[in-house]
DNA sequence: TCACCTTGCACCTTTGAATAGT
DNA sequence: AACTATTCAAAGGTGCAAGGTG
C-alpha cells in the first residue's frame, strides 16, 4: 500500500503541471483502491480518500461567482454550452474570487462539471423536454487551476479564471477535456482543498461550490436562437458574427454570416437590474407561453430569479405570479420564504450562520445536520453520490458539503 | 425523414516573440 | 544592460452552413 501511495504521490505531483497526468494518477490510486462497486461513482474523492471522515475547509470561505448578471442572464435562458469532438470552451467565463481561506495554507482549486439530472432533453417547438433516459456519465475528469497548489493570500489577492476549461463529446481526444453528453443537462463544481502536497490532497478539508446560475444543457449545435444571440454579443470571439453598429462606416462588405434572420439582440430587452427578460418580452415569454408547464418541461416559474429555488414539481397553484424560466423544471414560490441573504448580492457562503437560512442551505437540507456531522449514507437527504441533483430536491444556489 | 453531429470556413481575439524606444 | 512599449504574425476561439450519419 505504501509503495502504491508512492506511486500516486509522485504521478499526482506532476499534475501541478500537467492535469493529464494528475488525472491518470488519481484514476490509478482508485482503480487501486475503488471507492465503489458502482463505477459510475462521482469521485468527488478524487484523492483517493474513501475511508475517512472528509473535513470541510473553515466555513468562513465565502466564494463569489463573477460576471453573476452575465450568468443570470443565460440562466434565464436555458444556457446552453457547445461541445465539440476538439473540446470548446465554457462562455461566460467561470469566474470566481474567494475570501476568508487561510493566507497561508496551501489550497488546490479544481472543476468539474456533473449531470444535474437522470433525463436526456431535447429541444421542441421552443422549450426543452425530457426525451428519454440520460446516457452514463464519464466522471474522473476535472480541470486543476494551473496556479494550484498555492497559498490563500495568492488565491485571494485576485480573481480566479477557469476560463481554459474545455468539454467535448468525445472521451477519445484530450485526456484533458471533460467529457459531457449532448443534450444533457450539467452543472459546474468548484473544488477548493486544502492541500499543501499531494498527500494532503487527497486527505486535506475540501469543500464545494456550486452556482445554479451556470447550469446548462451541452449541444452540439446552438438550439435556442437567444441563446445564440447572447452568446454572440457578449463573447468577443464572436464578434464577427455581431450586426455591425450603426452610424459606425464599415469598409468590409456585408458578412454573408449577418444575412441571419435573427432578430437582433436590442438593448432593453434584459432587466439589468432583475436581471431577468422583461415580461413584455413576446419574444422571449414565447419559449413556453404555448403549453403549460409540465413535469417533462424544462421551463418555470421564478418569482424572483435572484433566488432561484427549486422545489417540488408543485406547479399550477402558483403559475399566475410566475415567469419563465426555461432552466427550471418546476415552480418556485420563494416569495414565501425568506430571501437568503447570498443572494441579493451574489456573494456565497459555504456557511448558513443564520438558521432560516437553512432551507436553502443543501448543507442542511441534504444532510439534515450541522456542515460537519457526518451524513448517513442510507439517508435519502445525503448528497447523491453520482453527483446528480434530482429536482424534486435541488434547490440551492450554492452550497459547501463535505464527502466522505 | 428526422434529429443530431462533423467539418471547413470567415472573422475575430489572444498570445508571445521580435523589435524599437527609453 | 535592463526595462518597457509597440508591432505583427501565428495560434486559436467563435458561430454558420452544408453535408454526413444512423
Amino acid at each position: 500500500m505504501l509503495d502504491d501511495n508512492h506511486l500516486f504521490q509522485r504521478a499526482a505531483s506532476s499534475a501541478y503541471a500537467s492535469m493529464a497526468a494528475f488525472t491518470a494518477a488519481a484514476n490509478m490510486y482508485n482503480s487501486f483502491y475503488p471507492t465503489s462497486t458502482n463505477t459510475n461513482m462521482d469521485p468527488v474523492n478524487y484523492f483517493g480518500c474513501t475511508d475517512m471522515k472528509r473535513e470541510k475547509l473553515d466555513p468562513k470561505v465565502c466564494v463569489k461567482l463573477e460576471e453573476m448578471d452575465l450568468w443570470k442572464r443565460f440562466y434565464s435562458l436555458g444556457n446552453e454550452m457547445i461541445i465539440t469532438k476538439t473540446g470548446r470552451r465554457l462562455f461566460p467565463n467561470f469566474r470566481v474570487s474567494v475570501s476568508e481561506l487561510d493566507p497561508n495554507a496551501k489550497y488546490m482549486f479544481l472543476l468539474d462539471i456533473v449531470p444535474m439530472d437522470d433525463n436526456r432533453y431535447k429541444y421542441h417547438e421552443s422549450s426543452w423536454t425530457i426525451s428519454g433516459k440520460a446516457e452514463p456519465h464519464i466522471y474522473g475528469r476535472y480541470y486543476v487551476h494551473p496556479d494550484s497548489p498555492q497559498i490563500g493570500s495568492q488565491w485571494m489577492k485576485q480573481s480566479i479564471l477557469f476560463n481554459k476549461v474545455k468539454v467535448t463529446n468525445s472521451p477519445m481526444q484530450n485526456p484533458n477535456h471533460i467529457i459531457l453528453n449532448s443534450m444533457h443537462r450539467y452543472i459546474p463544481r468548484l473544488h477548493i482543498v486544502e492541500a499543501s502536497d499531494s498527500y494532503s490532497m487527497r486527505t486535506g478539508p475540501l469543500s464545494t461550490f456550486i452556482f445554479d446560475e451556470t447550469s446548462f444543457i451541452a449541444v452540439t449545435a446552438y438550439q435556442n436562437d437567444q441563446i445564440t444571440k447572447l452568446k454572440i454579443n457578449n463573447n468577443p470571439f464572436a464578434k464577427g458574427f455581431r450586426e455591425p453598429t450603426q452610424g459606425k462606416k464599415s469598409n468590409s462588405k456585408p458578412l454573408k454570416r449577418l444575412q441571419s434572420s435573427l432578430p437582433l439582440d436590442k438593448p432593453g430587452k434584459y432587466d439589468e437590474n432583475l436581471h431577468r427578460p422583461y415580461k413584455s418580452d413576446s419574444s422571449l415569454l414565447s419559449i413556453n407561453s404555448s403549453s403549460p408547464p409540465t413535469q417533462s418541461t424544462m421551463h418555470a416559474v421564478v418569482a424572483d430569479s435572484t433566488t432561484s429555488t427549486y422545489l417540488d414539481n408543485s406547479v399550477g397553484d402558483h403559475e399566475q405570479d410566475s415567469e419563465i424560466n426555461p432552466m427550471n423544471f418546476t415552480t418556485s414560490y420563494n416569495h414565501h420564504h425568506h430571501h437568503h441573504q447570498f443572494s441579493s448580492n451574489s456573494f456565497y457562503s459555504n456557511y448558513a450562520s443564520d438558521p432560516s437560512s437553512m432551507i436553502y442551505n443543501p448543507a442542511y437540507t441534504y444532510m439534515g445536520t450541522p456542515s460537519n456531522t457526518i451524513p448517513s449514507t442510507s439517508t435519502p437527504m445525503h448528497f447523491n453520490p453520482y453527483g446528480r441533483y434530482p429536482t424534486s430536491v435541488y434547490q440551492t444556489n450554492n452550497y459547501n458539503t463535505s464527502f466522505l
